[in-house]
DNA sequence: GTTGAAAAAATATTGAG
DNA sequence: CTCAATATTTTTTCAAC
């Protein structure tokens, strides 16, 4: 799907604050706030707009802790790994890369022995990975909620 | 502050649909909608809930490429280092860590190339640094918008 | 694609238990 | 804290340009 100036204008205000009302939105690009629905709609339905959702503290819910586990996986084994991978709660993400690592996975846990638990108890029992680091993290300086488009 | 049952159901709710109409949530809760409004106005003034965010397919926006990299800082540069790094677009995340490296970040570019760019015209130049890593993302398998709650 | 206006639906507010 | 009722806003639809 083509984007114009006026599409990014609108991703940009969603993306700092999904629920601005369209009328706010409508103000700010000097159009109706008709043509603010349509176009929306247009792209929620060609996948730009993947979803609306709250950004939650996670310490509020007792998920304190994270970290950053860099795993090789052995030849062929990658499509079991990472179904089994995709099931653990507390896996919140999980990339493929380059380098020195072919797995990077993002964990949340409620405190350290959390994080022991989710790694010893569930990671490790998966077949397939050969090498693991993890990276705790202590702080998150910046985590933008928001791309710059 | 104190989170029952109810406000953890409603914070998951609104994590995987910030848009779900507060009627609609009370239906799910069973309890009238002037309460729900109640609860999560009360979530979002204690920091519970830090914010509402429309999420963007970064390729849908030209930001196809993505990367981590890992960061040596030398002692006593950290808190100048990080300061300029957050000043840069692209730049998403920054994660100060255990391990190998000291801050890990996560990146956004239009492709490769202007990976490059990022790395040698921006995060390079910044003194500080001793030694890094790029892992470039090959695919991202799951990047859950939503906590286990 | 865009608009204004009307209809439908949702949210914000109030007052009371 | 919760609710029902009311007032206010927003979303949605639609005929017309």
């Amino acid at each position: 799907m083509e984007l114009d100036e006026t599409d990014r204008t609108i991703l940009r205000i969603l993306q700092s604050d999904a629920r601005t009302p369209f009328s706010e939105i409508a103000r700010e690009i000097d159009m109706s706030s008709a043509t603010v629905h349509d176009r929306v709609g247009r792209m929620e339905d060609a996948g730009v707009i993947e979803g609306y959702h709250a950004k939650i503290d996670p310490r509020a819910v007792g998920l304190g802790t994270s970290a950053l586990v860099g795993l090789r996986i052995e030849q062929g084994r990658e499509t079991d790994a990472l179904e089994r991978l995709r099931e653990i709660d507390g896996v919140q993400e999980i990339h493929l890369t380059t380098g020195e690592w072919d797995v990077v996975l993002r964990l949340y846990a409620e405190d350290t022995d959390g994080l022991r638990e989710l790694m010893f108890d569930e990671i490790s029992r998966i077949e397939g990975f050969s090498r693991s680091q993890t990276m705790v993290i202590l702080a998150t300086d910046l985590e933008a909620p928001a791309l710059p488009i």
